[in-house]
RNA sequence: GCGAGCGUGGCGGAAUGGUAGACGCACUGGACUUAAAAUCCAGAGUCCGAUAAGGACGUGGGGGUUCAAGUCCCCCCGCUCGUACCA
């Protein structure tokens, strides 16, 4: 019988979902373990990145099942967001229509590959029965001050009268007006996490099986600073300008104040000064990314105010309005030591402003590195830390200063002037301002009767939506047209999935249980922001005391991006690879048979046709094929090129294992391993049990590449074992069972079909046991150790284990080849034992 | 620009500071076949050597620490992710 995927994928799917063996419960009797991957943005259908990403899931989800936890394993739809606005605008279609329709579509897709999901706790968070809860909680923020409304400037596309996103920005121009974007002052809600920056940075250390790489990011993007404030008094004036600096020290090297475009004294300027307001202006209109500010070619516009320096009497330092003073941080000034930052130094030669070096040093400036201090009276040979103190301790007596800690991580930004959202729950009144509205009127639904031919959000042009009466005066009012930013849904579902109940978010119990989420595992691309709203989210649930867990996830794994060689035609057009095909080395169009240039290997994106369906995938070859190649190829966290050569691979492979098992079926029944065992025996379950050794090691370090060779190995083993009478073929029967075991996780329809043909057990192998490491049956205790003579390798010999330092030296001082290059007495003999002997002469 | 990561045969990748290249893919030779595919067996980093023994070189480039470096340190190059309204 021929190995048919689509067979016995479907069989066993069926089975698993008529027997509903993956359903999670509450069992304190049982330790639980919650696996997650990042649930997917319902594009439309999946992608090799989900295949990936849920493959790596499910390997997990299975192994601890099998280990004896009691799993929850559960995926829904993060299905709010702006594509499908752009769906909605180019095929004339709604949100809600084409996301469903979407979700239909991937939900297939993700059931074919055999995933051992929980489905009765999917949910979309486009539902009102999953946002309505964000509307609770948001004014739960709102209530304990951890929301708020303030101005930012958004880009405008004054042809779509609508706000752009970052992405929509192509060039300064509008993606689809090709307008030039303006910026336009609105107000949008806010959550303080600034408030919780310190405690955010903390518990990072704790976050103890998480990626080095991740926390380091995180810390990074906080951005903790201990610096300085000072006040400067304006020349001829009564106004101040306060600057932040994280180098006290350099003080006497200032020779310019700059202040941001966005600064209360700019704005203060510029209604006066019009070439101020037109600067202001100018610098608005700048790109807000902090890429194109970083990289942006300095300006600055000087104010004609100075102010004195502090320690250098009569010395005046000019104001500058700069375009790269963020008004985010610090607070929104700072002075200009150009001899020891590398963006005053450039902004200074630009303007002709004095460079001053503070810090002595050979190299050339800027100089930012420590240094004993000079041209700085009472800070002259300090070095920096010293001097930093000593500026501060001054500057405090002064009354014009104080140490000051800063973080470089803003507020988050919630409102959205969108309508696929989560609709935010105030409302405005004439008389009362902002309203939230009472908890009774949740939840606030979005109107399905929109249509997206007028410009802007349908939620403002929408004829009765929007006007209310205030729930504090009953006059008229109007609502909150704004909607959440969609990293709101995804900063809790994760709690949200231990939970059944319609009517609760997430129950005491439930959640107490199953929380925190003990394996979460998605792209890198998602190591800030994503991870960290959510962690945000766990602590301002707390604030408000709706939950008591502060860190929703215990082990985070990033998994690498799923790439392909891109193809182009002679007319630079890209090409699908299955519009290409290789001969002799040499890449063909399939059908008109010109030459193809083959360029780089890149990341699978739609833009460069470099994408393989999964479907396609699945049908030729089935799920499990496709999810082998997954993990053997490349370890999860770096990124992998998937090749039609290692698909093909993988297919074999299992082709070789149904056909061998098929074939061992007909002598099948040796229920139990012999009392006496024969060398080639031992040997067979001395691998068998290094295999289940190395394969559970490089599960639990996410080195699933690992296990899969170690498996291939065992089978090889297996394969080329003579069996010359009954007790060989219980040995081989004993052992091709476990190997079923180890990978099923893997390959787990092939799997369940392979155990009920062969095995004598009447469950199914999704419930069985993982095996245990049998201590009886350890590798030989003979061992090879390389023998160097200065630490190049002359020999290997084989010896006993925890063989003695004498001995190892007198046997590797048997071997020709050693005493060839030892030429003599060696100098120094060093041996570790059990690992290596080097004689260095 | 800044922050983080990665770079090992023809390819994907293995390797607690201790035999570089496990396990695969592709390739080559052989068996089976009328033939091909599939399957099975064998070979294989590059160069010198005889197809042996053995040696030299070799983990992006340059330098360093060490008895010993893919691994640790410094500098450089290339690529990837993030950069706050894509998800």
């Amino acid at each position: 019988m021929k190995y048919n995927p689509s067979l016995i994928e479907k069989k066993w799917q069926k089975k698993w979902d008529d027997l509903n063996i993956f359903k999670a419960e509450i069992d304190y009797k049982k330790p639980k373990y919650y696996v997650l991957e990042m649930f997917p943005y319902p594009s439309g259908a999946i992608h090799m990145g989900h295949v990936r990403n849920y493959t790596l899931g499910d390997l997990i989800a299975r192994y601890k099942k099998a280990q004896g936890f009691n799993v929850l394993h559960p995926m829904g739809w993060d299905a709010f967001g702006l594509p499908a606005e752009n769906a909605a605008i180019e095929n004339n279609t709604l949100p809600s229509k084409w996301t469903y329709s979407n979700i239909e579509t991937m939900k297939n897709q993700l059931k074919q590959m055999g995933l051992s999901y929980d489905w009765e706790r999917e949910f979309a968070t486009c539902s009102p029965d999953y946002y309505k809860f964000e509307q609770k909680m948001f004014l739960d923020f709102y209530k304990a001050g951890i929301a708020y409304k303030k101005e930012t400037l958004v880009n405008w596309d004054p042809v779509e009268q609508t706000v752009l996103a970052n992405e929509q920005v192509v060039d300064g121009r509008g993606w689809r007006s090709g307008a030039e974007v303006e910026k336009k002052k609105m107000k949008g809600w806010f959550l303080k996490i600034s408030d919780f920056a310190e405690d955010l940075l903390n518990e990072i250390d704790n976050l103890k099986e998480w990626p080095d790489r991740v926390k380091t990011m995180q810390r990074n993007w906080i951005g903790k600073s201990n610096g300085a404030t000072i006040n400067f008094s304006i020349n001829n004036s009564d106004d101040k300008v306060e600057i932040y600096t994280t180098r006290p020290d350099t003080i006497f090297g200032a020779t310019f104040i700059a202040i941001s475009p966005q600064h209360l004294l700019s704005l203060k300027i510029a209604q006066k000064n019009n070439q101020a307001k037109d600067f202001v202006k100018f610098c608005e209109n700048q790109s807000n990314k902090e890429v194109d500010i970083e990289k942006a070619d300095k300006f600055g516009f000087e104010t004609g105010l100075t102010v004195t320096h502090p320690f250098k009497k009569g010395i005046n330092l000019k104001i500058y309005i700069a375009n790269f003073i963020l008004m985010d941080y610090g607070t929104g000034a700072i002075f200009g030591c150009p001899a020891h930052d590398q963006r005053d130094y450039d902004f200074a030669n630009k303007y002709s402003i004095e460079i001053i070096p503070v810090i002595e040093s050979k190299d050339n400036l800027p100089y930012t590195g420590d240094g004993l201090h000079i041209n700085s009276d009472f800070l002259n040979g300090l070095n920096t830390q010293e001097a930093i103190n000593l500026s501060i301790k001054k500057l405090k007596k002064l009354g014009i200063g104080k140490e000051t800690i800063t973080y470089r991580i803003r507020d988050w930004g919630v409102s959205r002037q969108r309508y696929w959202g989560c609709p935010i729950p105030i409302i405005f009144c004439d008389n009362c301002g902002e309203v939230p509205i009472p908890e009774a009127e949740l939840p606030i639904n979005l109107p399905e009767d929109i249509n997206f031919d007028m410009k802007g959000n349908p939620l403002v042009s929408h004829p009765t939506w929007k006007n209310t009466k205030c729930p504090k005066c009953n006059n008229n009012a109007t609502r909150e047209t704004d909607t959440f930013d969609t990293f709101f849904e995804s900063s809790w579902y994760f709690a949200r999935f231990t939970e059944l109940n319609p009517s609760k978010p997430f129950t005491n119990e439930a959640f107490k249980y199953w929380m925190p989420v003990d394996q979460y595992i998605g792209g890198v691309e998602h190591a800030v922001m994503h991870l960290l709203y959510s962690r945000f989210f766990m602590r301002a649930l707390k604030f408000v005391k709706s939950i008591d867990l502060k860190e929703p996830f215990n082990s985070l794994q990033t998994q690498g991006m799923v790439c392909h060689q891109t193809f182009k035609d002679r007319k630079e057009k890209w090409l699908f690879p299955n519009e290409v095909i290789k001969e002799n080395n040499t890449f063909f169009h399939v059908d008109t048979k010109e030459k193809v240039i083959a360029g780089r290997i890149e990341k699978m994106s739609k833009s460069k046709k470099n994408v393989v369906d999964p479907q396609q995938i699945i049908q030729n070859f089935g799920a499990d094929t496709a999810r082998f190649f997954m993990l053997s190829d490349s370890p999860p966290n770096r990124d992998m090129e998937w090749s039609d050569s290692g698909i093909e691979g993988s297919w074999r492979f299992l082709n070789r294992l149904w056909n061998f098992i098929n074939n061992l079926e007909k002598e099948k029944s040796h229920k139990n391993l012999p009392i006496n065992l024969s060398e080639s025996q031992k040997n067979l379950l001395a691998t068998l049990n290094n295999t289940v050794k190395e394969v559970t090691k490089s599960i639990d370090d996410f080195h699933f590449n690992i296990a899969v060779a170690s498996i291939r190995s065992l089978f090889n083993a297996l394969t080329s074992y003579e069996i010359l009478n009954n007790n060989d073929k219980s040995v081989v029967s004993y052992t091709t069972k476990k190997l079923l075991i180890l990978i099923n996780p893997m390959v787990p329809h092939i799997a369940e079909e392979l155990w009920e043909k062969f095995s004598e057990n009447k469950n199914m192998i999704s419930v069985e046991r993982w095996p245990v490491i049998n201590t009886n049956y350890e590798e030989t205790n003979k061992i090879k150790i390389p023998v160097q003579v200065n630490g190049r390798m002359r020999a290997i010999i084989e010896v006993q284990t925890n063989l003695s330092e004498d001995d190892l030296e007198k046997t590797a001082l048997n071997e020709k080849n050693v005493l060839k290059f030892l030429n003599g007495t060696p100098k120094k003999v060093i041996i570790i034992p059990n690992r290596i002997v080097n004689f260095v002469i």
